[in-house]
DNA sequence: AGCCCATCCTGTCCGC
DNA sequence: TGCGGACAGGATGGGC
């Protein structure tokens, strides 16, 4: 579900709510978040009183940084939500978090089905270093030569693959990752060091009006994803082969969509329409 | 270096 | 209506 548009949206909204706030209590209540990934090294004791200085993204995570330099580190994963929502509302068994505030009757809720996710508790330094060192360079942030010298780095790769690796680049996943190739006119399977000049310039900007795009329209619902308010995203709307498999392709309107796995994920491609 | 696979979980959907 | 298997927005680690 969470991709960079859908945690963008749900870093807005929180933002613009929970900035300057100050925390009254962190609860967790699940005994263990996620067996494997979690190593919150804080108490929750630690937040008590503090303020929310900023809340930001970097690739899929969420950081919330809090005054006496304690931070908090977030992954959705994927089914990860993290919303707000009245405290009187009971938490059913898939929420394990939740953080209430002075003066507010909403409290934050981090609620994930599958438990892949995760909330560490953490301080400031240790998030940003390990941020720094798991992630690559966010998508928007690249211009064209920074972008042709990413891919000539891991230029064995498949493009898809490529796509998908946050150490090389932060933030996309899945189906953005398809909706990227498809109206760049490449299939996932080429090596990503062996696009031409101009294959390059049109991944580029299909990779920055995509994600703009969904910003925009506040993500994609595909199952349950809402946003820090409970609301759902338009893009899956915009989306042209993600899940179309067998259907005609929107484009040339002669081909079927087909799909693939490929890097481990279905890929879902026109084969008339990329080369 | 890069690919495939299993794995961490729970829920849903599809075919029999 | 039940049951087993495949699959799901992510990411990692092992083996080849």
């Amino acid at each position: 579900m969470p991709e960079l548009p859908e945690v963008e949206t749900v870093v807005a909204g929180l933002r613009s709510r929970l900035e300057g706030r100050r925390v009254r209590e962190l609860v967790f209540l699940s005994p263990h978040l996620s067996r494997k990934q979690s190593f919150s090294v804080l108490s929750p004791e630690v937040y008590r009183g503090k303020k929310i200085e900023r809340i930001w993204r970097r690739g899929k995570m969420i950081i919330f940084s809090f005054s006496g330099g304690c931070g908090l580190l977030i992954h959705l994963k994927m089914t990860g939500q993290l919303y707000l929502c009245p405290s009187e509302q009971f938490p059913d068994k898939h929420t394990h978090a939740r953080m209430t505030f002075s003066g507010l009757k909403e409290e934050l809720r981090f609620r994930d089905i599958r438990k892949f996710g995760f909330l560490d508790c953490l301080r400031m330094p240790e998030i940003l270093r390990r941020v720094n060192s798991e992630l690559g360079p966010e998508p928007l942030a690249l211009n064209l030569a920074e972008f042709r010298d990413l891919l000539g780095r891991h230029g064995r790769k498949k493009i898809k693959a490529w796509l998908l690796d946050q150490k090389i680049i932060a933030g996309i996943g899945n189906i953005y990752s398809d909706e990227i190739l498809f109206r760049a006119g490449i299939k996932p399977d080429r090596p990503a060091g062996e696009l031409s000049l101009d294959e390059v310039r049109k991944l580029s900007r299909a990779m920055k009006s995509v994600l703009r795009k969904a910003i925009e329209l506040k993500g994609s619902s595909i199952s349950d994803y809402v946003d820090a308010s409970g609301e759902k995203g338009r893009f899956q709307q915009k989306h042209l082969v993600y899940d179309r498999e067998g259907q005609p392709c929107l484009r040339c309107r002669k081909s079927a969509i087909r799909r693939e796995k490929i890097a481990g994920r279905s890929s879902f491609f026109c084969p008339s329409c990329q080369r």
